[in-house]
Order: structure tokens, then C-alpha cells, then sequence
DNA sequence: CCTAGTTATTCTCAGAATGAGTTTCTCTCT
DNA sequence: AGAGAGAAACTCATTCTGAGAATAACTAGG
């Protein structure tokens, strides 16, 4: 039920005036984030450490409650994309540049003691962010890689993370995993211009398995759409010498034709090394 | 914030004796679900007239309140896919095989009228839905055709839906027509068993684009996983007769590798016809 | 029974895309 | 200048696609 355009009818006026929004039982409206960056060749989400209740001093996704209503805590959020970043601003430096999209939304009743919340969860990605804002009411903060959250390769966790944000962390990886493969995604990883190589180095991160470099040139710069030629070199071919690589920027596209697909051995994907 | 295994911690216990649900600003949780079933070749999406305010007498997808705790409407929905069926029950005789889906949280500040009103859309498909129950509280409901709601091919809507209805529905086709591509889900739409051809059929029904029946067909039975012979055959050759069709179950494989790919055409899509 | 019409399934074949290597270009460093 | 490194281009056998033709299995009507 929503109103993008308010429409008046009659009788409807009334209608709203009688109305008390808290003749309905209590519930509450949170959002989690999931942010990935890729830092030295490896994902990271970003976590803290609860410093309330419940599961407090448990690692969990940087979450709060979305504010429905102008209040003594501040304004309300105008939209839920509003308070998730929001919520991610008080634990790290928001980029200008990245990509939110929503997860989905978690409801099942006792996920909470307190009272019934309903959860929006969030993927949040972006280029090289910054070492978390840390200290700030004694919560911990931190990027942590996935291969110690289980999402390397194998399938266990060395670390749980508190109420059912192990589950949407799995969804968000997944989630990501195979958005590289149909859409320009990548590219929200890396900043405004950058190499071929550095495009290849976000599929092998996040896919976890290296690419043929030849085919991934050629494939990437058939995709049409996909980038754009700047015409500028990079600074410098690394460290060792090396020709210097050209720089390329997102294309307009946001679906890829045809899809980059992870090799066919994934498909039969039953002990990967 | 969830709570999946609550554990009890020295001090959350007397935190939780003290908590007042109530002292949060109200918030109400809905779900609408878009109902998709194929009717005769065509897709179709079921409609609710709305018989209360606000937005009263407008076509609208079918939803309503999520219950959040026990009250006297009924006990609470354990989690929001029960909220989803319970909603769409209320309309539809529910078959036994469906496939549900969330599709997404919208939360936008005035969508409502009368309190902040997030709402969880969820996307059904099922085989062959029968006829509405229409007349009950004086609600219509109806299974209208995508192509009369501006999703046939061309982009005009000719009959607009309420609230924010209208995006949710075209998220939901493009969900769909999507998913079709990479999942196994064109099966969701089927019966147990069916012929390549019903499965087709769907393909085209939900791309609005013919396909070549031979390639298709290899293509099919060349994914793994996809399809399983079942050894039997379809009644009958069809009205004018041809060989009996065999019959297909769904294969264990959610995901196709490879993908069945919209034509390449389609990434150039302007002028489809 | 025999034949035309229909639908399902299989074949054929040329063009495009893919996986694995190899080669060529450009840099840096010594 | 020469070696080493990294980027980009090229080669080639194999596989995958799109289009169309051929074959199989039925129905309905003489």
C-alpha cells in the first residue's frame, strides 16, 4: 500500500482525520547493510561490534531502526536507501560514488525479543573505502575479509555473526557473485577510470578464481557497452615495468549482452581446488 | 536486527522487562503480491478493486496489513511469505505447487496518507489459477492480461494502477522475464509434467518473443538439470493431430548453465516488430 | 487403407563465440 | 642495449548458435 500521488476523493478526507495510527500493534522497521570493498586484492564487508542490547558484543552488520517519523533522534529518513546510508555514515566515510541496492527484507516473527521487526537489508559497494570510524560510543568497527567469514571457498565460519546476519551476508555474496555475471556491476567497485586488469582483478576477487587475461580483454571490450575507451594511459605498468595499461570508464550499459559467465566448471561446482 | 537463536546474556534480560514497545513512532508493514499465472498464451497478473480508502475503487495488487502480533483480526503471521499467501488466499483458491518470491521493500516518506506504511511486494507464480472469488466484501478481483497494462510490448499503460502498483508490477515483469533466462523458474509455471512445447510456450508468453521450437528444444534438453524425461507421453497431438509430445518433469537444477539467452536482437531492442 | 495436414523431434551446416596458448608492444630497471 | 614484466593482439581447434530442412508419429477425411 503506498501513494505516489495523493489523490483526494470524497469521503476520503474524513477518513484520514479518524484515523490512529497506533490502534496497530507495534512493530519496528530496521535496515542492515552489507558494504563490500575490495581491499589488496580481497572483499571485505564491513561489521561492528554491538555495543547494545540484544547480542550485545556480538559482531553484526551495522544496522538501526529507520526513523518512520521526525523525532527527538532527528529527522525522518525520506526513503529507506536514506537510512541505510545514514545508518553506514556513522560507521564509515561514505564515498561519492556507489552503489546501493536492496537485499530483501527479513520478518519472521521472534528475530527480535524486544517486540516484531521487519529488516530491509541492504548491499552498499564501493571503490576503496577507508579504515572505519572506530571508538565512537565504544563500537568497534571493522573490514573484515570474506574468507574469514566462510565465503572464501569452504563452507565454514570463523566467525558467527549475531541474529540471522550470517544469512544475509550469504545472500548478499551470492547475490553479487552472480550480478557480475549479467550487469556492468563490476565496475562499482572501481573508481572512475581504470585498466582492464584492474576490472579482472574485481571478477577474480569476488569469484574467487582466476581468469584466462587474454580472453577477459577480449570479451570485455566485445560486450558492448560495457566501457569506454578514455584514451589515457595509466600512470605507471606497475611495479616492475611493464607497458603502461589503457584506462576505460563504465559504459552506459547496465545489463551485459551477451552475460560474462563464470567457467562452466562452476556449474559442477562440488570441491572447487 | 534479528534474532535467530536468542540468547540471554547477563542484563539483557532486565533490558527486555523495561522495553516499551510502544514509545517507537507507529509504522505499518504490508504486503502486496503480484500474481502471475498464463491464461490461454498470455501472461496474466491478478487484480484487486479497492473497496476501502484510501485510493478507493482503484485497481490495486492484492494486499493488506501484515499481522505483526496476535490480535482480533486473527493470530500473527509467523513470517512475511505467510502474510503474502494469507493475502492472496483471501482472492484466489491457492494451488498446491507455487513458486513465492519477494521482490523488494518499498518506503518511501507519503506513500500513504495515513502513517508511514512500508511494503514488502512478493511475486507468485502458479500453473493455471482459476478465476478469482470475486464478490466477497463487495471487492472485485480479476485477472487482467499484461499487454492491457502497457507490458505486451509497447509502453503505454492503459488502465493505471494505485499506489505505487503500477512500478511494482513492471519490477516484477522484468523479474520475471529475467529469471526466465538464468532459472529453471518456467517451470513454476507449468504443471508436473509438460512438453517442451508448454515450456516454450512460457518463454514466449513472458518474453513476448517467438522462438525457434528446434533450437530451443536442443537447448533445452543440452542444460543439465533443466528438464527429466518421464517416459510417458502427452494425451494427445493437439487439435488437428501430430505426434504425442513426451513428457518432461523439472529437473533438480535451479540455476541453467548455460543460460537460455533473450535473442541477441533483444540487447538492441528499440523497435521489437 | 491411403493421403494430406499437423506437431514433435532430429539433422545439417555455416557463422559466431570460447578456451588455451603464443606473439607483439611498451615500459622499467640494470 | 638487453632482460624482465605487463598489456594487448593474434591463432586455432572446439563448442555453441541461428536457420532451415528432414524425419517421425499422429489425426482426419476420403
Amino acid at each position: 500500500m503506498t501513494d505516489e500521488e495523493p489523490r483526494q476523493e470524497e469521503g476520503e478526507g474524513r477518513f484520514l482525520a479518524d484515523y490512529d495510527p497506533h490502534a496497530f500493534a507495534p512493530a519496528a522497521v530496521t535496515v542492515d547493510v552489507v558494504a563490500l570493498t575490495i581491499r589488496s586484492g580481497d572483499p571485505h564487508v564491513l561489521l561492528t561490534r554491538r555495543a547494545a542490547h540484544p547480542q550485545r558484543g556480538w559482531w553484526a552488520l551495522p544496522g538501526g531502526f529507520v526513523r518512520a517519523q521526525d523525532g527527538p533522534d532527528g529527522p525522518a529518513d525520506p526513503d529507506l536507501p536514506d537510512a541505510a546510508l545514514r545508518v553506514l555514515s556513522e560507521k564509515t566515510l561514505l564515498p561519492t560514488e556507489l552503489h546501493l541496492e536492496q537485499l530483501g527484507t527479513y520478518g519472521a516473527r521472534g528475530r527480535d525479543p524486544r517486540m516484531r521487526v521487519f529488516s530491509v537489508a541492504y548491499m552498499l559497494l564501493a571503490p576503496g573505502l577507508p579504515d572505519p570510524r572506530t571508538g565512537r560510543d565504544t563500537e568497534e568497527a571493522a573490514w573484515v575479509p570474506w574468507r574469514e567469514l566462510g565465503h572464501g571457498d569452504g563452507a565454514h565460519a570463523s566467525r558467527e555473526l549475531a541474529f540471522d546476519h550470517g544469512r544475509v551476508l550469504t545472500d548478499a555474496v551470492e547475490r553479487a557473485r552472480s550480478k557480475l555475471e549479467y550487469t556492468a556491476l563490476a565496475t562499482a567497485f572501481l573508481p572512475p577510470a581504470f585498466t582492464i586488469t584492474a576490472l579482472r582483478e574485481v571478477y577474480q576477487a569476488v569469484w574467487g578464481q582466476p581468469l584466462h587475461a587474454a580472453n577477459f580483454h577480449r570479451k570485455i571490450l566485445a560486450t558492448p557497452g560495457f566501457v569506454e575507451d578514455t584514451g589515457e594511459l595509466a600512470e605507471r605498468g606497475g611495479a616492475g615495468g611493464g607497458r603502461r595499461a589503457r584506462l576505460y570508464r563504465a559504459g552506459g550499459a547496465a545489463l551485459l549482452h551477451p552475460p560474462l559467465l563464470r567457467s562452466t566448471q562452476s556449474a559442477t561446482r562440488g570441491t572447487p581446488r
